[in-house]
DNA sequence: CCACGTAAACGGACAACGTAAACGCACCAT
DNA sequence: ATGGTGCGTTTACGTTGTCCGTTTACGTGG
């Protein structure tokens, strides 16, 4: 790849009157934005969707934003960091989504089904950044992805105490509902091609019924197993999760 | 780390009448016994459980074997091959496991109690290559982490078949009971210790109630968030899944 | 208008990584 | 002895994350 974009002196070119812009609030309109932690987590997640984890480099990032790989260092400190950047924006993020409440409305039920269906929105939207979540460590042993977050655990438990839960109920909840969470998303997710190293999946429709002579009910289920059935799996899961709740609820009512 | 163990006439001192020993079907006892696909992907796992996934080189593997890197390409194709291998021993390495039946014998459900707790009995005893199972690519897209082999999906749904099943319950339920297993089995895991990279955590007990200043619910709670409750948890889940399993195969038998 | 300080980006370097190719050595059947 | 064959070593290359010294661009005070 040896186009490089970044001239020498591009966005050197003095616009005449440039304060006059930057006073009305403009940007330079030809000079380059300058680097920012924002846009670089941005510009990771962007590749990330794009060229998948492990393509995901500081020298192709950099190049990605017109800039010398080193030049990032400067706002991130390091690549491990920048990963953490990602995943705290992509869950952070959700606090953008209108449709995502941060206190319950109208019962808890939908405010979990709301916050359930922002998370998944988030992982449908990048399914490749979206492992992440899961397998980078959290800050506490007791943030649990994908709500790993102080904020979203605080939301969360302060919404279900103020709906009636007691405190176990509301604790035994954020662990089910997160648990629940995790498991279909990260299988949801990789189904729409996660990891993405070099793989050779077995073709689904060629002659696989030769690799499949050994396993008779595979083969004969195998069209049933191949349906995408992600979408309704998600509600019945979080519906049996719900009822749980219900029960965890109301059992600690009485005592 | 600048000693290498390896000489470079290591394990070449010829043992006097070797061959006799090998008559004998006694490994020559001075001798290094010869590498092996599996010696290498028992010493991945055994490495990876030590020092964790980042941790793990082809070359810190080598020396690990007394070898240099480049003699495990003999047996290995590369190292995303490797821990393909690695994945499908921890995963196929349940076969040994007396507690795990490949048909049911009392009960479907049983049997799949059983089955579940052989998973998490691999997934606690490796907690740091656990992961990986959760994030590698499939052979097909209807391969589902952690029960991602042709071999045990034949086992699940065979078993659940025999058992009075329709093909849609089986298929449904092995949806449902990966999703569980794997939500359940890698937070539990991550909290063991599971990527650990350069990892800062919080400290539970110190001083982070200043950090925990705008969280009340949550520093109120965070003993009771604290506590281990993993494996509680997982019988819970584990017994919620039956349920769901149980209407699943009920209402296919009438409807 | 010019010199200057500072912030930002560059460019070269380094160690560690995965891996390719060629090599050397012990063994074994002839 | 002899030529192959299997197995491990050596050397080497390209790529990665990151360090550090240098250069560039720009805002500011004289």
């Amino acid at each position: 790849m040896p186009t490089s974009e970044t001239h020498p002196d591009a966005g050197v070119q003095a616009v005449p009157d440039a304060d006059a812009n930057a006073v009305e609030g403009l940007p330079p309109p030809s000079a380059r934005e300058p680097l920012s932690r924002e846009r670089i987590v941005e510009a990771a997640i962007a590749f990330i969707d794009e060229h998948g984890l492990p393509g995901l480099t500081m020298r192709r990032l950099g190049n990605e934003l017109g800039v010398e790989a080193m030049a990032l260092y400067r706002y991130v400190p390091g690549k491990e960091d920048l990963l953490d950047a990602v995943v705290e924006e992509l869950i952070e993020g959700m606090r953008r989504d209108v449709d995502v409440l941060d206190a319950p409305r109208d019962g808890w039920q939908d405010f979990l089904i709301r916050l359930a269906h922002g998370v998944r929105r988030v992982a449908l939207e990048h399914p490749k950044a979206f492992p992440l979540v899961a397998s980078r460590p959290t800050e506490a042993p007791w943030l649990r992805p994908p709500l790993r977050s102080l904020a979203w655990v605080e939301v969360f438990l302060s919404g279900l105490l103020a709906e009636g839960f007691t405190e176990e109920a509301a604790v035994a909840s954020y662990r089910a509902y997160t648990s629940v969470l995790l498991g279909n998303l990260l299988l949801e997710v990789s189904n729409h091609g996660a990891d993405v190293g070099p793989l050779d999946v077995l073709d689904d429709m060629s002659g696989d019924d030769a690799a499949l002579r050994d396993y008779p009910q595979v083969r004969r289920l195998r069209s049933a197993l191949s349906e995408d059935r992600a979408a309704a799996e998600f509600e019945e899961s979080l519906e049996a999760l719900l009822d749980r709740m219900t029960l965890l609820r109301n059992e600690h009512l009485d005592g």
